[in-house]
Parts: structure tokens; C-alpha cells; sequence
DNA sequence: TCAATTAATAACTATGTGTTATCAATTAGA
DNA sequence: TCTAATTGATAACACATAGTTATTAATTGA
């Protein structure tokens, strides 16, 4: 029957290639030296090929053994590589980790938990895209997405999620609106404003949410406008279009023409989720949940 | 202690990794299925890669098995390549053919011999150089050249010789000389004229033997040249600087302005050997000296 | 000439590959 | 809902073979 090659014949070839002495190749191998010489033989039957000249008392390669010697130091290398690769695909520190998430959540949140995540796993790829709140959870049970970002109370079964930020509202006014910080109360006193709100289809129970602070208040606002982009909620709201209610984190840096004041004593807060499908395999999806727990309680 | 990553490891992945079922890879590759799940987890053991994923009843590839999957499939055939190079080495098809030869040896007999080698071994490539007859044999000892073709009586120990060429000499003259074919006797009718003859330092045997063919006749040539250029010669003798004995071999197939007469009836002979040394272990110099032999037999 | 050193050979041991028997889990069909 | 079938994993065992020790043959150096 044929024989089969084997690395540990190679290993032992380039051991003896490299000191051409049987005995001092089978020392540094931890094997004896007739067991050295009877793989080499092996090999060279196995191979069809005559790897070393052994006359007098030296030991010298062949044409075939010297191109062998440097061929498969080589292919030695070249397979070390590939398992080291593997090894880094197996722990999740190199490939890519898809991630889509409700626009609200690429204000802050997204953008510092990539940042930190970054730093221990340089090598992995963000995908990015920002989908709807069903659009994600579709996507999860698709496996197009590893990872959303939702803003929902309720996760479908097969998938599991965390809330990654328990956050408050705020209200968002003109620069020179005549309310400020100083003389707010509550939202009744803007009763008779218009208001520019995130699209309802969006986000059901997100929106459920806002006009339930309106309720609370006892008033139903005018809406006048729509968006899906908090970009143009502000230039709206700048442009006294009227005012509207955002997610806290949603409160730019640094943004010209609007002010914000924080809702802190309402009760409503809205919750961004991180969510993702319990079958999915991805090992840089494990390091991510993990970055969003440590990253969440430093919060 | 530290587990060992053998090929079989690599050849039993790739069949599950086809088939994505432990039985029927098993099958295919005329094993146990236990005995593959316990070789396949000793290499997810052993490299500290997960490769498969085992859920329900269904096999799959992890992230790092995929990129496993093509790699090592690429790996296998560079192998596969190598040792195939090793073996055209080893058979003497492939590789370098170091040859010297003696100018008069160009004319005919070598590039006869290499044209026919080439038929059966068209990837050896030949290393020729021209060399006098001591400075072959100097680098036979030396492993500069493989194989020496020389017109020397005696080969050093060490060396070993076959005759490729027994032959006789032919006499050159100009085109329009009054001697030819029809009314030539013997040399003696040219005991006057002027000679141009191969440089005695080139092969004193030779030069001797040549010098023996005149003595046979009864007269002491007139060397008026020396070169070690056959083309010199007939250039030489074209223009009337004087006639010239050269072996048979070196007529040209055409050649302007100089006839030869072949001396039939002398009984010297010039003998053209291929030389080697018997250390040498080129195995393409095998494969040449049996063409050397199939050729010979030919003539 | 004798001691030392080389690799190869022969006979044996023991490691570990591969075996059979079985299990646990899941699925498909009656 | 139960049974039969199919999956891969596990455990205990068998046997092939990698590796061992003891020895030989050949050569070299003192």
C-alpha cells in the first residue's frame, strides 16, 4: 500500500539537511538515532527520491535534497502563518463584525464603543449599516448583521439582547427660544408649540414612548414634521419649524442654532439594545458583547 | 507536552471539511467515524482552533475552519508540486548539465549528442564551456564541470572515460589546389608545403599523433601557424598561409573556399572521450552518459 | 593496530492511531 | 406520541508503527 507522507518526516529531514549528522540531528530531535535514520529511509522510499549522499563517514544532500531544504523551510513557514491566521479568526481578533443600528445610536454610543473595541482587536473590520428597528431583527435571523442596535422593548425569540444605554429625553429648541434651562418647568409650558418627532413607522414603541410624555402632561402635540435623521431635526428646529423631543444622547457636541434642556424628571426613558442571534458563531461577536458590558459600566 | 500537527490532520480535515459529515468523510478516507472525531478534535485541541461547528444534526465550518478549508487545499497541492520537483531532481530531469569540451568537439559530436539528450529531457539545462584537455580534468576533480569531452590517452584514477569518437583525419586544402580527391596518394606529395596545425600545448597527445602521420611519410612538416580555432584554420588556409590535418569530425557540413581529402589509409586515429568523475552523483550525468552509449552505437 | 566515530540493521517496546461497542441527542415516520 | 433511524461523541480495547536498545560494518585517527 502507498505510504503516507508525513510533517514529522520533513521536521526530521530538515533537522538532518541543517546539521547533515545523523546522530547530532536525532539529539536535538529527542529521538535516537537509528529511529532518525529509519524515517529518513522512509521518506526517501516514500518519495522516490535519494535525499542525502552518505559515503565515507559524511553525510551530504543531493541535488533533490538541497532544493527540498529550502522548499519546505519554507512550506514550514508558510503553514505556521496560516494556523497563526486561523488562530487569530478563532479568537476574534481578525475578520469582520457586521453591526447595524438605529441612526440615533451612531451619534455617540456606536462611535465609542468601536473606538474602544479598536483598541485590543485592531485588526477587525467594522460593516456598518444603519438599518430600522424590525430591519435589524430580520437581519439578525438572516445572519446579514452579527450585531443591531435597537431601540425596542421586546426581542423576538431566538435572539438575545442587553441594554447598552438607559437614557433620558430632551427637549430641542431654538437658540433664542424664550424657555431655557433656567425658567422650564415642564413640557405644558409649550403646549401651543409645533413639534417635529422621529418618523412613528421607525420605531413603533419608541414613538409610543415620546407621546406618552406628552400625555403625561397633558396636552397632544401639534405634529408638523417627520424625519428619520436627527441631522434634520436640528436644522428644522433652528429654523423654527418647531421644536422636538430626542434621546439625550442624540445632543450633539457642539451644534450651532439649538439648544437642548434634559428631561430629568420625567419617568420615560428609552433604552438602546444591543442584540444578536444566539447561533451565531462569530467569536469576535463574544469580544464585542463583552467590550459592551465593561464599556456600559463605566458609563 | 506539546501535541504534534501532522498531515493526516490536514487530510482528515479537508475530507470533513468537503463533506461536512464525520461518517461519510470517514468512509472516504477508510476509517472509523469515531477514530476521525477523535483526530479532528485532537487537531481543534492541538492548533487551539475551533473548526466545526457541531449543532443539531448538522456539521458546519467555523470562520477560521473556512479560511482552514481553502488554505490548507492550496497547501497541499504546493506539496505536492514540491515533491514533484524534488523527484524530476532526483530522475534527472530537471536541473544543470555542467559540460567542457575541446573546441573540435563543438563541430558536430556535441550538438548531436545534446539534440538527442534534449528529445527525452527537454528541462536540463546545459552549462557549456570550451576547455583544453587538462583543464577538463582539472575541474572534473574540482566538480566544476559534470562531464569532459577530451583527446587524451590516459584518464587520471578517480576518472573513468568512454570513447565517443574513433576517428581518422582529414587533409585541408584550398578550393582550387592541384591536389584532390582523384590524385592524392599519399602526404608525402606534400612534404613542401607549409602547415597550420592545433597548438601542441592544447593536447600534446594529440599533437604527437598528428606529428606521427608525417613522420610516417617520411618528412618533418613545416608548422608555419598554430591555433586552437578550427575556423582560424580553414580562414588560414583559404587564403593561402598553408594546408592543415585536422580530425575527420571537424569538416564542416559547408564551409567556403577549402576542400578535405579523408585519410582512409593512415593508421592513426584520434579518439574522443567523454570523461567524469566517479564521485559525481548529478543524476543527469546517468541519464547522459546512456545516451552517450545509445548514441554511439548509432555512428 | 586499536579505539573511536559514523550510519545501518535487527529485534523489541510502547505510544497512540484506529477499532468496536455504545451513548446521547435529535429527527422522521407510523 | 412512540419507535426507528441517524447524527457525532465517548470509552475501552487492539494493533500498527514510531521509536527504543543492542549490535554491526565501515571508516578514520591516534
Amino acid at each position: 500500500m502507498c505510504y503516507q507522507l508525513e510533517l514529522r518526516h520533513l521536521r526530521y529531514f530538515l533537522a538532518v539537511a541543517e546539521d547533515l549528522h545523523f546522530r547530532k540531528a536525532a539529539e536535538r530531535l529527542f529521538i535516537s538515532q537509528p529511529g532518525l535514520s529509519k524515517q529518513i529511509k522512509e521518506m526517501e522510499v516514500g518519495m522516490g527520491v535519494k535525499l542525502f549522499d552518505r559515503h565515507n563517514r559524511k553525510v551530504e544532500l543531493t541535488q533533490a535534497g538541497e532544493f527540498l531544504k529550502v522548499e519546505l523551510k519554507n512550506y514550514f513557514s508558510g503553514l505556521e502563518h496560516i494556523i497563526e491566521h486561523a488562530k487569530l479568526l478563532n479568537d476574534g481578533l481578525l475578520g469582520d463584525l457586521k453591526i447595524g443600528y438605529v441612526g440615533s445610536a451612531m451619534q455617540k454610543i456606536i462611535p465609542d464603543l468601536l473606538l474602544a473595541f479598536r483598541k485590543h482587536h485592531p485588526k477587525v473590520l467594522f460593516n456598518l449599516e444603519e438599518i430600522d428597528n424590525q430591519g435589524q431583527i430580520d437581519r439578525l435571523f438572516s445572519h446579514d448583521i452579527d450585531i443591531g442596535f435597537v431601540r425596542l422593548e421586546k426581542i423576538p425569540r431566538g435572539l438575545k439582547s442587553i441594554p447598552v444605554l438607559n437614557e433620558t429625553f430632551s427637549l430641542v429648541l431654538p437658540k433664542d427660544h424664550p424657555i431655557n434651562d433656567e425658567n422650564f418647568v415642564n413640557l405644558a409650558q409649550l403646549k401651543d408649540a409645533s413639534f417635529i418627532l422621529f418618523n412613528e413607522k421607525y420605531s413603533p414603541s419608541y414613538f409610543e414612548n415620546v407621546m406618552q410624555i406628552f400625555e403625561d402632561n397633558h396636552f397632544t402635540p401639534n405634529v408638523t414634521h417627520n424625519t428619520i435623521h436627527a441631522s434634520s431635526i436640528y436644522k428644522l428646529v433652528e429654523n423654527n419649524f418647531g421644536l422636538s423631543i430626542v434621546p439625550q444622547s442624540l445632543k450633539p457636541s457642539f451644534v450651532e442654532g439649538v439648544k437642548f434642556i434634559d428631561l430629568e424628571n420625567i419617568p420615560q426613558r428609552t433604552v438602546l439594545s444591543a442584540v444578536w442571534n444566539l447561533n451565531n458563531r462569530n467569536p469576535i461577536l463574544k469580544n464585542f458583547l463583552e467590550k459592551i458590558e465593561s464599556h456600559k459600566d463605566k458609563n
